[in-house]
DNA sequence: CCTACCGATCGGTAGG
DNA sequence: CCTACCGATCGGTAGG
């Protein structure tokens, strides 16, 4: 109720794309079937957005802000390297969970973002990865971690942890805090028995 | 040389395919780009092939048949699991090597696949996942593996191993020996050290 | 937010 | 393998 529902009709076509763009691709979504799904003419979807790319733009963007805002609270206490690492994964993981259908387009539709945009968003992605990366060369310097490559285990820490969007609510194994338990565990611990 | 350049036409077709669709996504890839990048009209290509799905499904399958025989030499030598799942791992990661392109739409693209397809395609990517859970599951029975979520531990796994398509070669420290120690030692022995 | 409509391009066919 | 062409749909604009 209350006298809501005007300025968030653009809110809705965002939120009708994530699901679209996710389901399908950006590529292979049109606006028409984006339309229909808001409900309204294709034509007007243009009273509230610029253009389809602009759509894409906010998703991506968006998402970057909200997975740099996470790691402010990493820095915080002088933590060691491998319990900054666990912050810095638990963050990205709930960025992920509550921000499921856009971190799904942010991963795979990112490439469609025009011309100064893919540049710029490809130099906050490395930006955002280098942050993960420094913190496990630090803690290979201060012997905390083995001493790995530093730049293939970064990409396989964020090939790990940017596949949990496609988790599909099973129950309640997995919210945030345990999936990230699991990466965890797992990246710093390993399979092997003792 | 030689009197070759005659049956190879749907070969070139195919291999252009990959590449462009790997670049820009099916959906985003015209057949006049693709055309484009063969050399020859757009609709010429349907001499050669029988749809733009065709392409696709070739290239779905193809892989999917080059993963699965890439197990066979798995259990032939009665194993230990974690032995099983290193050669598991190092055929999975050389069918990518050997395939960057078609791999990459492999991941990305099969859900472009039409109907029966996509449902045979998803069945037999669950078979293929299965082999891996089940060889991580009797590691844990016989007390090789740590007491881990297999389905999680498995997804992990594949998320790890297939983004190795992106490799851009940047010399001679990404062979496919190299990578699959890597990704079999941060998997089984994990970050920390000791 | 709609009707009416744009030029461009889509995947694909006919016929040679 | 080409020319000629198809109906459908694309993202987007004009004007109200």
């Amino acid at each position: 109720m209350a006298k809501a529902g005007k300025e968030n009709r653009k809110d809705h076509i965002q939120e009708a794309a994530q699901r679209l763009f996710r389901e399908n691709g950006y590529s292979a979504t049109s606006m028409s079937d984006l339309a229909n799904e808001v409900g309204i003419e294709a034509a007007s979807l243009y009273s509230h957005i610029e253009s389809k790319e602009e759509i894409l733009r906010t998703i991506c963007f968006e998402m970057a802000d909200q997975f740099f805002d996470g790691l402010a609270s990493v820095e915080d206490a002088g933590l060691p390297e491998d319990k900054k690492l666990e912050l810095a994964i638990a963050s990205h993981i709930e960025v992920i969970a509550l921000n499921r259908s856009a971190s799904a387009v942010f991963f795979h539709d990112s490439r469609h973002l025009g011309e100064p945009y893919h540049s710029d968003f490809k130099l906050m992605r490395r930006r955002y990865e280098n942050y993960f990366k420094k913190i496990i060369e630090r803690g290979i310097e201060q012997k905390i971690f083995r001493c790995v490559d530093s730049t293939f285990t970064v990409r396989t820490l964020f090939s790990a942890m940017n596949w949990t969007y496609a988790w599909h609510g099973s129950g309640k194994n997995d919210t945030p805090e345990i999936i990230t338990k699991k990466i965890t565990s797992l990246i710093l611990e390993g399979l092997s028995k003792k």
